[in-house]
RNA sequence: CGGGGUGUAGCGCAGCUUGGUAGCGCAUCUGUUUUGGGAACAGAGGGUCGCAGGUUCAAAUCCUGUCACCCCGACCA
C-alpha cells in the first residue's frame, strides 16, 4: 500500500512555467515526471507505476500476437547503421557520440539493424521462419524542437516489432497479425484511433498505416471522407481527371503581362488585358512552376521544377514523402543562378523537362542536363494554362497539356485541401489533427540486404528474409492518455492505468477516522486492489482533497465527519458523483465497483 | 535554422527604468491553535541573482560577450 505520507511525492499547486498542454502540466504537477533535460524526463513512483501498467497491455497483446521479447542496448555501435545507411540518412537527429578511444557510437532512435543482425546471428533456414521478435527500449532522437512534455521527447520509450518472413505472403499475414494485436492493445487503453493510409518515407516498404488518436493538439494532419477512406495527408493520392479533348482547343499565344511575377498579380492582368468571354480567369487557370531544391543521402543537391494547378501551393512535406529519401527545400537564388534559362515568377514548361532535352536524351541519363519537370495529376491532357513564357514579363495563354508540353512524370506535391475528392471515390476529404500512437509497415527486404540475412529455403537456395517493422510510442500514449483524461482539478486516469484504483483518504483529526480508513485501504488491498492512503496527520481535508483529485485514481474513498453515522463517503472522480455507503459494506462495494472498472 | 521571450530559493514571480543590506506567495522545518475543500499566528532554514568580462567607491540592476531554457514556425514515434 502507497502511504501519502511517505510516498516519493510532491505536488505543485501552480502550473509549471514551461508546461503549455495539460497533459504535461499535470503530469509536472501531480508528482508523476520531473524534467531532467529539454524533451528529457525522469520517472517519479506514480509515474512509474501508470508505465509499467501501459507497458504490460502491450506486452500482453505482442505476446499473445506471438511475438517474443527480447533487450537491446539503447548504446549502439556505428557499423551496422553504416552498413544500411542510416548513419547519414539519419540526420541531426541522430544522437552520436564517440568512446574515448574515439569510435563512434549513437544512442538508437529504432533498432531495425540489430534486430535483423540478431537474427542473422542465430537463423538460417525458411523452417525458423516466421519470427516476430519486440522490445520495449528508450529511444533517442535529438529532435530540433521537443515540446509537449512527453508528447515529443529527446528520450522516450518505444515498443518496437519485427517480423521476419521467406516471401510476401508471410510478410502480409505477419502484417495483419500485428494490426490486430495494435487495435486490441489501443481498444484495452481506451483509446480512440484511426489507422490511415501512410507513406513509409526513408524507410523504404510498401504498405504502411498509422494508428493515429485524433485531438486538437496532435501535430500530424490526416483526412478522412464519409465513406470511410483515411490518410496522413503525406500519402493522399490524388484522383486523375478524365483527359479533355483538346482538337478545337486555340494554339497556344504568348502575351505581354508586365509585372506579373505572381499569380494574384498574373490573374488580374489576365482579366485586365485579356478578357474570358465566359467567366473571368482564376488562379485554378494557371500553372505554377514552384522550382525546388533537393538533395539526396550523398549530399548531392539539384533542382526540380513542380507545376501545380496556380491556385495551390506546394506542400513541402508531401512533397518530400514522394522524393524520399531526398530531402528538398524552396530553391535559393544561388540554385537559380546556375540555371539561367528559369526566369524567376515566368518559369514556363518550355525550358524543362522533355521540352528542353535533346533528341535521344534520356531522362536522368547521365548526358541530361535538363530540369526535371514533374507534375501534379490534375494536369492532365487537354487542360490549358496560363503560364511563364521563360522571358520577363511575358506569360504564355492556352497551353495545352499533352500538345504544348509534357512532364516527366506526376508527382503528388499540391497542398491536400479540405474539400477535396478522396481518391477512391467516397467523398470529399476533411482534414483533423492526430498524434500519432503507432505506426506499422513492410520493409520488405531494404534492412535484409543491406545486412544480408538471407535464409536457405525448401529449395537449399538462399532467400533474402522480408522484413516488417511495427512501433507504438509507450511513453507518447501515457501522455495522450493523461491529455484525453484530465479535467480542471486534474488527471482522470481510467481504472486499467491509474497508478492506483483507490485514494483512501482520512479527514480529521480522531484517531477512530484513521483506524477506519487504514482498516478499509487494507481490506481493499487484501482483495487485490491498488490503494493509496492519506495517512497524513495534521494535513487539512481541503488538501486531501485537492491532491486526490490531481493525482486523479478513479475511486476516491473518504473516512470522515460520516464516520460517526457509520457512513463513508465514494466519490467517482471522473464522474464527480459522490455517495455515502455504510463503512461496514465499503470494502466489498468499493472492490466490486473496481473489479467493473478495469472490466469496462 | 528563422521569429518572439525568459534566466533571481524546490515551484510561481516581483525587484532592473532611476546602481546602495536580495524580496513576496506557495512548498520545507519548529511551536501553538485549527481539521469537509489548497488553514491561522509566531518563528526558522534555504540564493555564488545563468556564466564571463567590463564600468563604478559600490552591479540582480548599466555595458559587452557567452551559455541555457521556453514559446511560435520550419522538421519528427
Amino acid at each position: 500500500m502507497l502511504r501519502m505520507s511517505t510516498l516519493f511525492l510532491r505536488t505543485l499547486r501552480e502550473d509549471p512555467s514551461e508546461a503549455e498542454v495539460a497533459s504535461h502540466k499535470l503530469l509536472l504537477r501531480a508528482g508523476y515526471i520531473r524534467r531532467a533535460a529539454p524533451g528529457i524526463y525522469s520517472w517519479l513512483p506514480l509515474g512509474l507505476r501508470v508505465l509499467a501498467k501501459v507497458e504490460a497491455v502491450v506486452r500482453e497483446e505482442m505476446e499473445r500476437s506471438g511475438s517474443q521479447e527480447v533487450h537491446f542496448p539503447a548504446l549502439l555501435p556505428r557499423e551496422p547503421y553504416e552498413a544500411t545507411g542510416r548513419w547519414e540518412e539519419y540526420g541531426p537527429n541522430l544522437f552520436r557520440l564517440a568512446d574515448r578511444k574515439g569510435t563512434d557510437m549513437l544512442l538508437a532512435p529504432t533498432h531495425e539493424e540489430m534486430f535483423t543482425l540478431l537474427v542473422k546471428d542465430l537463423y538460417s533456414s525458411y523452417k525458423d521462419l516466421p519470427l516476430s521478435l519486440f522490445q520495449i527500449q528508450t529511444k533517442y532522437r535529438d529532435e530540433a524542437r521537443p515540446r509537449a512534455g512527453l508528447l515529443r521527447g529527446r528520450e522516450f520509450i518505444m515498443k518496437d516489432a519485427y517480423s521476419f518472413d521467406i516471401d510476401d505472403a508471410g510478410l502480409e499475414a505477419s502484417y495483419e497479425t500485428q494490426r490486430e494485436a495494435y487495435i486490441r492493445i489501443f481498444d484495452r487503453l481506451g483509446l480512440e484511433y484511426v489507422i490511415v493510409a501512410a507513406t513509409s518515407g526513408a524507410m523504404g516498404g510498401s504498405r504502411s498505416e498509422e494508428f493515429l488518436a485524433p485531438t486538437a493538439i496532435g501535430e500530424d494532419t490526416y483526412v478522412r471522407s464519409p465513406g470511410g477512406y483515411a490518410a496522413n495527408v503525406e500519402a493522399v493520392t490524388t484522383p486523375v481527371p478524365d483527359a479533355v479533348p483538346f482538337d478545337d482547343a486555340p494554339a497556344a499565344h504568348v502575351e505581354d503581362t508586365p509585372d506579373t511575377p505572381t499569380i494574384d498579380t498574373l490573374v488580374a492582368a489576365a482579366n485586365a488585358r485579356y478578357p474570358r468571354a465566359d467567366r473571368e480567369w482564376t488562379a485554378a487557370d494557371t500553372l505554377k512552376n514552384v522550382v525546388i531544391a533537393a538533395t539526396n543521402p550523398a549530399g548531392e543537391r539539384g533542382v526540380l521544377v513542380v507545376g501545380v494547378p496556380g491556385d495551390r501551393d506546394v506542400d513541402l512535406t508531401r512533397l518530400e514523402a514522394a522524393l524520399a529519401p531526398a530531402t528538398v527545400e524552396p530553391a535559393t537564388d544561388d540554385d537559380l543562378k546556375a540555371h539561367p534559362e528559369l526566369v524567376k515568377g515566368y518559369i514556363g514548361p518550355g525550358v524543362l523537362g522533355p521540352q528542353a532535352r535533346p533528341e535521344g536524351v534520356e531522362f536522368l541519363s547521365e548526358d541530361d542536363a535538363t530540369i526535371p519537370y514533374m507534375l501534379d495529376p490534375r494536369i492532365v491532357p487537354g487542360t490549358r494554362w496560363i503560364t511563364g513564357a521563360n522571358e520577363h514579363g511575358k506569360h504564355v495563354f492556352d497551353l495545352v497539356a499533352g500538345r504544348d508540353f509534357v512532364g516527366d512524370g506526376t508527382i503528388e506535391a499540391a497542398e491536400v485541401r479540405a474539400g477535396d475528392p478522396a481518391p477512391d471515390g467516397s467523398g470529399p476529404l476533411e482534414l483533423a489533427r492526430g498524434v500519432e500512437i503507432g505506426h506499422i509497415f513492410q520493409l520488405g527486404r531494404k534492412y535484409a540486404e543491406a545486412l544480408d540475412l538471407k535464409v536457405l529455403d525448401v529449395n537449399g537456395k538462399q532467400q533474402v528474409v522480408t522484413m516488417g517493422s511495427y512501433g507504438i510510442g509507450v511513453t507518447r500514449v501515457l501522455a495522450l492518455l493523461a491529455e484525453l483524461n484530465h479535467d480542471e482539478l486534474g488527471l482522470t486516469w481510467p481504472a486499467h492505468v491509474a497508478p492506483v484504483q483507490v485514494h483512501v483518504v482520512a479527514t480529521g483529526k480522531d484517531q477512530d477516522v484513521f483506524d477506519a480508513a487504514l482498516g478499509l485501504a487494507e481490506g481493499l488491498e487484501s482483495a487485490g486492489v491498488e490503494v493509496l492512503y492519506d495517512d497524513r496527520p495534521k494535513v487539512s481535508p481541503g488538501v486531501k482533497f485537492k491532491d486526490a483529485e490531481l493525482i486523479g485514481a478513479p475511486f476516491i474513498l473518504v473516512a470522515g465527519r460520516g464516520l460517526a453515522e457509520g457512513l463513508v463517503e465514494l466519490k467517482t472522480r471522473a464522474t464527480g458523483e459522490s455517495e455515502n455507503i455504510p463503512v461496514t459494506d465499503a470494502g466489498a462495494e468499493v472492490a466490486r465497483r473496481v473489479a467493473a472498472a478495469l472490466e469496462g
